[in-house]
DNA sequence: GAGCCGTGGAT
DNA sequence: TATCCAAGGCT
């Protein structure tokens, strides 16, 4: 929450808030979450509901690759009530390939709160969004200021790079942050806020980009200290990252005659928590061999090859026939032909059946 | 605070 | 091929 004594902009920060405004009126990209400049103007008010799903998808997330789950998980679950009443593994599948699945768990702990506890209608403040499951700094920050026009300050990666630059910051993230969240806070804007928020953003996405800022287009060319001092492209600087490990792995795809397969819900917790996946062994450096059953397993030709945060990952695949009779262990299940579709997979999981469909 | 947590596109 | 990085949150 903006603090009480902070002080309202002053006649500088007046003047780039009012250019970058000028530009987003023009240079707004139409998305699907969005109401435009002119549709606000207009009096539209935007839909928490909307905004809230497009955020969270957004956390880490291009724009492109949510585009269309987006317009998926909207169709099939057009409030946050329909979202809160659906079943966890349908929201789980809509989520699958989108990648840090924490996120879906805690989206649909948040729809049945607010849907329960909340008879449907969101938190309007920034301190009540933030109790949210999976509402954080940032997140509350862009609901109340796209939303509700709140004057609070989002801070994500867009606006870090934006801030280090205008202000030629060479202190290292993350150990800027705080200061970056200051300059960002002292910049936002009381008139229209929310336009404002995402005009920061859309610049930090379009021109003021990581590899090569297109300077000479950007509404904030002439106030940049970067710009002038020539040190845009290498700003910001951050604090150098551990080197991924490789790990290895093995999975077990058993077909039944009739077409059943053997899958299981992975639990709740850790790497792709919640997610359905195929049996497999521990990963690990040298992984061994652990069959679900006793059977013939015969190896794949190929393996499949994925990286994820951090550590990569070389999975064997092993398939063999899956008997009528098996019943499944704990926590594993049998999939019929007609319920299995390998879009309810991760990512990793479903390069493992590409694997097998191919050969 | 630092590690964990996915995926795909750009370079 | 390897690295970066994207509208971060949780523990």
């Amino acid at each position: 929450m903006r603090d009480l004594n902070d002080c309202a902009q002053n006649d500088e920060a007046v003047g780039l808030s009012d250019q970058i405004l000028t530009w987003y009126d023009v240079n707004a990209r139409p998305l699907p979450w969005r109401v435009s400049p002119a549709e606000r103007a207009g009096g539209v008010a935007p839909d928490p509901y909307r905004i809230w799903l497009s955020e969270v998808m957004l956390q880490q997330t291009t724009v492109a690759a949510v585009k269309d789950y987006f317009h998926r998980f909207t169709a099939r679950w057009p409030t946050v009530q329909d979202l809160a009443a659906a079943e966890d593994g349908a929201v789980m599948g809509e989520w699958a390939g989108l990648g840090y699945y924490a996120r879906a768990r805690n989206l649909l702990k948040c729809a049945r709160v607010i849907a329960n506890e909340q008879a449907g209608v969101f938190p309007t403040t920034y301190d009540g969004l933030l109790k949210l499951p999976g509402i954080g700094p940032y997140t509350a920050a862009a609901i109340s200021s796209i939303a509700y026009d709140l004057p609070e300050t989002v801070l994500d990666g867009n606006v870090e790079r934006v801030m280090a630059r205008l202000y030629n910051i060479d202190a290292p993230l993350p150990g800027s942050k705080p200061q970056l969240k200051t300059l960002a806070a002292a910049l936002t804007p009381d008139r229209r806020p929310g336009d404002y928020a995402q005009a920061v953003m859309d610049l930090g996405a379009t021109i003021c980009s990581p590899k090569s800022p297109a300077c000479g287009i950007c509404p904030w060319r002439a106030p940049c200290l970067a710009r002038s001092a020539g040190t845009a492209q290498a700003l910001p600087r951050k604090t150098p990252k551990k080197p991924k490990p490789t790990r290895r792995g093995f999975v077990y795809l058993a077909r039944a005659a009739n077409g059943d397969w053997l899958l299981e819900r992975r639990p709740d917790k850790g790497l792709l928590g919640g997610m359905l996946g195929w049996p497999g062994s521990e990963w690990c450096e040298t992984a061994a061999p652990e069959p679900p059953f006793a059977s013939d397993w015969q190896s794949l030709g190929a393996e499949v090859r994925h990286s994820f945060t951090h550590f990569h990952l070389i999975l064997q695949v092993m398939v063999t026939d899956l008997p009528r009779q098996h019943s499944p262990a704990a926590g594993q299940l049998r999939v019929s032909v007609d319920d299995f579709r390998p879009s309810d997979l991760p990512t990793v999981m479903r390069k493992a059946f590409d694997l097998w469909q191919g050969q």
